[in-house]
DNA sequence: AAATAATGTTTACACCGATAACATTACCGG
DNA sequence: CCGGTAATGTTATCGGTGTAAACATTATTT
């Protein structure tokens, strides 16, 4: 059951602004008690982060599958600036869900030679694949920044209705020019 | 009382979570019952609104304070940059507010010669004055929107902590090599 | 088979935003 | 000065929320 609360949270969440989903509808759309989520989950906010786990599979998904699809280098980067917003577009609850969760700073290439599993590892794995072995560390940071802040500001911008969610404006911010 | 009901709100709008405020906190805060509050304002939305034209007000001041004590081009551009992280820095939750309220996309350069009031036109402005006059306007809008981005991703990253809120990180990202 | 753990339930509480009906006060034309 | 009207506050109430407590049921384990 503790799956299907949040499978039902999945197909809630991005039916209406974050906060406006509630504990209750999620157990309800389950076809059970409000307090038997308390089984599952010692409290909303742990469902919430159960939520936000799933989405950063998909993510992860969604990036994996951009970068097989091009080829590698800064066509491979500017896939990945695509699909950071494309994702944030198409599931825009969730995704401000998944950035509100703290998960702490983004920390450098991965720490052992395993596949990347979350997302923004991905991410910085295409951005790190593009310097040259001269580039010194604090430059790759900064660089890594840059591009994150720009991609994530545009997403944000658009969901916030900011700006208007048009594929020409993704393109014209999203190419590989800040680095 | 209006404006005093304003004014409890943006004291306590950074207390907490944007969303952890609530119209009968203001009230109490106020010494008034929380119904009164329906004499000033249709509903909560209205006053949340109220709150977000203060906040811009205040950060059209902070970005002329910073547009004020550097020099003009390219400098200034960096100084607003920095302006606009460390207002969101500092008024987290109203800053996240402000950013919900779709405005509506950012219009050209000022339509009349007038003074720009808003905030965003004061950036816009700033923006523009670094490029010649020759530059076509879809460039400028790239950039424009390029150079937003870039802060307000930045912005967004460090209220959410997925980015440490350090000072040398906003120098890093902030710079106009983006245009 | 009996004890125990897991997983539901109903009931209850405090808080929230919002509406309705009522009380008070301030103002304003005769 | 006075009576009506509009502005501004109040209390009572409703449906919604997250969560805790007590209880019931089912499954597992010894």
């Amino acid at each position: 059951m503790r799956s299907a609360l949040i499978e039902e949270g999945l197909k809630l969440i991005d039916t209406g602004p974050a906060e406006a989903l509630s504990l209750r509808e999620i157990a309800r759309n389950a076809g059970v008690s409000a307090t038997a989520v308390y089984r599952h989950f010692p409290d909303k906010a742990a469902l919430l982060g159960a939520l936000c786990l799933e989405g950063h599979d998909r993510m992860a998904a969604a990036f994996r599958k951009a970068m097989a699809s091009s080829a590698p280098g800064v066509e491979a980067f500017n896939a990945m600036g695509r699909a950071y917003v494309h994702f944030a577009l198409a599931h825009p609850s969730l995704f401000r869900l998944m950035m509100a969760q703290s998960a702490g700073p983004v920390s450098a290439p991965p720490p052992s030679a395993g596949e990347a599993a979350d997302g923004m590892q991905i991410l910085v794995n295409a951005i790190d694949g593009l310097f040259g072995a001269d580039t010194p560390q604090p430059l790759r940071e900064a660089r890594r920044l840059k591009a994150w802040s720009l991609v994530h500001g545009l997403a944000m911008l658009m969901l916030d209705g900011q700006v208007p969610s048009e594929p020409a404006l993704i393109e014209a911010v999203v190419d590989a020019s800040v680095l």
